[in-house]
DNA sequence: CGCGCTCTTGAAAACCGTCAACCGCCGTGG
DNA sequence: CCACGGCGGTTGACGGTTTTCAAGAGCGCG
């Protein structure tokens, strides 16, 4: 093992959140009405495609999402782009270019939705008066050091079909925890895109999608292979812990 | 290409920081000596193997590496576990608990040093007063997000040899920042975790190190593999770049 | 209708993981 | 003192997963 000094072998499981399917949706609404009142932010109209940052501009503002999807671009010197998060509402955007004062990523737009403009300088004296707005902030920086930890292990720790399924298993979480519907997803994102994102081909994408489905963990709707059927979340996890239990018992 | 928006189609590469060696280590010193003087806190010794804080477990201090090393490992609900992160002297650790009241890694010393600890709460009094305290928090949260961004593009986007140099090099970055010795540096990690953090196995990672030994990209000290030589961090940024071009240009 | 783009599927190849053997070092204990 | 076992590391052979290359289907659009 890794960690030699561990005194519980075995973790006790994070207390399950718990969050009842009517509340999803109204923590984030709370959280957003809140910011609204206290920033009295711009808010900014985005389509597909729009970027409403790019790597190496000058850093000014942080961005809160109130509708649409946005991807995270990382783009490396020697030309190398990658997906390396993805924004759903009550995201927010921009906290990589705090410390150098320049944005390290693209944001760009996977649909249109409205963005909430919050110049960083105002953000910080609006939370001087208002601990809470503090708050917000570092949890939310917080989730997203969390989530891209989570995203790293994910990367290194499953094989590709299970990656494919952790990953619908977040996007349909993300959704659920803002209320949204999760039964049916569209995926804004092509097998390119998806592939990138999880460190893969889009060959490879596409077959485990359809493992998916032939396995009935996903179904694809009528028309189109955008929209995702999920009818049961918890299948996608099981899905995954299969992958990774190689000896499937053997009958005895 | 991913990013279809995108006007300059060749970024301009970021301009280098263009620190000079003697700045380097200076600059870290003197936010710590800053950081000292205004937060006075509890200074903690630990070993290698100790754990300052675990997964699970509450929330409340945050802490400054002062120095030695540390690894962060994140762990899953079906046991997994795996090197998220690295820490060097003047890094944060625990900005993963602040969101959900309770840490989400684990923090383990990689050799003997000192971490500063600071209450959570008392760190933000102390901010309302010195806002440039404020300033340094969000920016060393900053500087995890945006580096947490280009691990998972090394992962995502390199192969295993160009993985483990791209490695390399970040530690010897992560030392020059700090104004230690690059050109002979000893890793504080096993091959089991160095590959555990890479996302590939400790063969991989042995094969990889050989190569570029073999390449006199690195060296080995007379003694013991777990030294390492880097005459030209460079040179490590170049095989990087080699592995990345398939066609070395095939002679005209 | 033809074109471009996305997606799917197959076959071959490359990369990397697995399994195994072996070396060197170190601390323990006969 | 030396034998022994454990641990970390290296290297080889093999096999599996994933990538690569290729062909073709479905769909939207001018």
């Amino acid at each position: 093992m890794l960690t030699s000094a561990r005194p519980n072998p075995i973790l006790p499981l994070r207390p399950l959140p718990t969050v009842h399917k009517e509340d999803a949706g109204r923590r984030t609404a709370e959280r957003l009405r809140l910011l609204a009142e206290q920033l009295q932010p711009q808010r900014r109209m985005v389509h597909t495609g729009d970027v409403i940052y790019q790597a190496g501009e000058r850093f000014g503002n942080l961005y809160i999402l109130n509708s649409g999807f946005f991807k995270i671009v990382n783009l490396s010197a020697d030309g190398r782009e990658q997906v390396v998060g993805l924004k759903f509402r009550g995201d927010w955007l921009g906290f990589d270019g705090i410390a150098g004062q320049r944005y390290v990523c693209d944001a760009v737009a996977m649909d249109t939705g409205e963005v909430w403009v919050v110049p960083y300088e105002s953000l910080l004296a609006a939370c001087t008066t208002h601990p809470a707005l503090l708050q917000m902030l570092h949890a939310a920086m917080s989730r997203e050091i969390a989530h891209d930890r989570d995203s790293l292990m994910s990367v290194c720790t499953l094989p590709a079909d299970a990656r494919v399924a952790d990953f619908l298993r977040y996007w349909a979480e993300s959704l659920a925890d803002r209320g949204m519907r999760t039964d049916e997803i569209t995926l804004r994102m092509t097998r390119a895109e998806i592939g990138n994102y999880l460190g893969m081909t889009l060959e490879s994408v596409s077959r485990a999608l359809s493992r998916l489905a032939r396995d009935k963990v996903i179904g694809f709707a009528t028309k189109g292979r955008r929209e995702v059927q999920i009818p049961d979340v918890g299948a996608l996890s099981a899905f995954v812990q299969r992958c990774l239990a190689p000896a499937p018992a053997m009958l005895q």
